[in-house]
DNA sequence: CGCCCTTTTGAAGAAAATCAAGGGCAGTGG
DNA sequence: CCACTGCCCTTGATTTTCTTCAAAAGGGCG
């Protein structure tokens, strides 16, 4: 390990695969045990410029990114967030450029991979790369709830914000929540595809419905159903760990 | 081979993998030696229904299938059509459900190879796995586009057909195309989350323009060029093979 | 305090949905 | 051969949603 800091760990990483798979000790020793460089990256600098191929993989710790591309227009649509213990960069293993780009929208403290050592850990643990895919298959299945619910700024809103939850709290299914939402409207009004302006108006008939208040970049949801309900929300597409989740199908070795 | 009719070949499949990386003989020998079950959907029925974890992937030989969802109120979202070459129900290697459905939307003559015969193709040729990834790429890759299209119906409209001749004709840069596009207005508008009656405006906008013409289910293109013009389409996000595609990165054994 | 960034409000205009009805065309059956 | 039927495409009028443009109000921070 190479980190500057010896509290920081590959945890959260580890953490998010473990919930798409099942891992021995031994797996989870291996990932733990990967070298590291670790990196800051400042608030709206890019963490993977549109057309890079990277030689790493890039596992966010702390902070959050964002995947976004310009319209001929010049206006910016972010297709999809990143929270700490997700991954980005995998995509370099085909070689192949990103087609989008990434920034980060907060501070990113982030932990750089090299692809070598991860496809070496692969060939060791098969288990590893079917996390990698599984984790590959639920930011597809993110991006198709978000064209499936385009249709409805309040809903969408609604479901966005349901995302978020799940996403940083899996496996909570009820009660209150608060927790820091990072972004401010312009970002949620881009990922949403719609104006600041009415983004706006839609937040505040959230908030009059009383689902939600989201005030200093602080989110608060009295009711984690209540909101869910409003957003139709099923998070059985994030493959989140649920009571229920990896049955005996998985080989635990 | 199992399939009742020897003509009948896992070729389109092998040629799209092909376009993703460069394969060696042993391999390409390898990809048409597997064995498969030929199957065929009539239109209107699911290839694999929503929450179904199928045990084969499904190789796509002839015709159109489509991928959907349902919102709440009961209207569809379709997410992603599937052409000849392409394949589905690969999630399955996760041992996770689909969560969407994969429609027919021609009749469709489909190949089912198991994916235990797949894993130990990919176990002997790595590349293939890599080819799967790839695949796996260009899908995020369309559905990104989708979403950052998903404010100009016009160009919208006008990408989608863009990306249509990209993917049925590869690799060809100019000139003018005719071909069958056999799904209807209201796949289209489904396609694109507009009303039917919309989409038949923007449709005949695009014909006004000179762009196309789209009757009796064949497109006319009088000149690629000017369509991908009009919807800003730059194919790179296809990763289609071009002039320039795999230079001297990917290893050829 | 004064500045910048972000949120909020108002009013007018454009884009798309909705509702409703008509038209073309292929296939079917008398 | 012609009428009938079903499917799809097209058109018109109206309403809703969202954008655009413009400006004011907070809030954090030097």
């Amino acid at each position: 390990m190479t980190g500057y800091d010896d509290d920081i760990s590959l945890q959260p990483f580890l953490q998010r695969l473990a919930q798409l798979v099942a891992l021995t000790e031994d797996e989870s020793e291996a990932i733990r045990g990967l070298e590291f460089e670790l990196v800051s990256i400042p608030r709206h600098r890019n963490v993977i410029a549109k057309g890079e191929t990277p030689s790493y993989l890039y596992a966010v710790l702390d902070g959050w990114a964002g995947r976004y591309s310009l319209r001929p227009d010049g206006t910016r649509r972010i297709t999809g967030f990143v929270v700490p213990g997700d991954f980005c960069g995998i995509h370099a293993v085909c070689h192949s450029p990103l087609d989008h780009a990434i920034v980060a929208l907060t501070d990113c403290v982030i932990a750089k991979v090299s692809l070598g050592q991860l496809e070496q850990l692969v060939a060791r643990f098969p288990v590893i790369g079917r996390a990698l895919w599984h984790a590959k298959l639920v930011d597809e299945a993110i991006l198709r709830i978000w064209l499936l619910n385009s249709s409805d700024a309040f809903r969408t809103l609604a479901h966005l914000l349901c995302e978020f939850e799940a996403r940083l709290h899996p496996g909570e299914t009820s009660g209150s929540r608060q927790f820091q939402l990072p972004v401010n409207q312009e970002h949620l009004a881009d990922a949403l595809g719609l104006t600041p302006v009415h983004l706006n108006r839609v937040l505040q008939r959230l908030r009059a419905s009383g689902v939600i208040d989201l005030s200093r970049k602080v989110l608060t949801i009295p009711d984690i159903n209540e909101l869910r309900k409003a957003a139709h929300f099923d998070c059985s597409y994030l493959h989140a760990p649920t009571p229920l989740q990896h049955p005996v199908t998985e080989n635990t070795l």
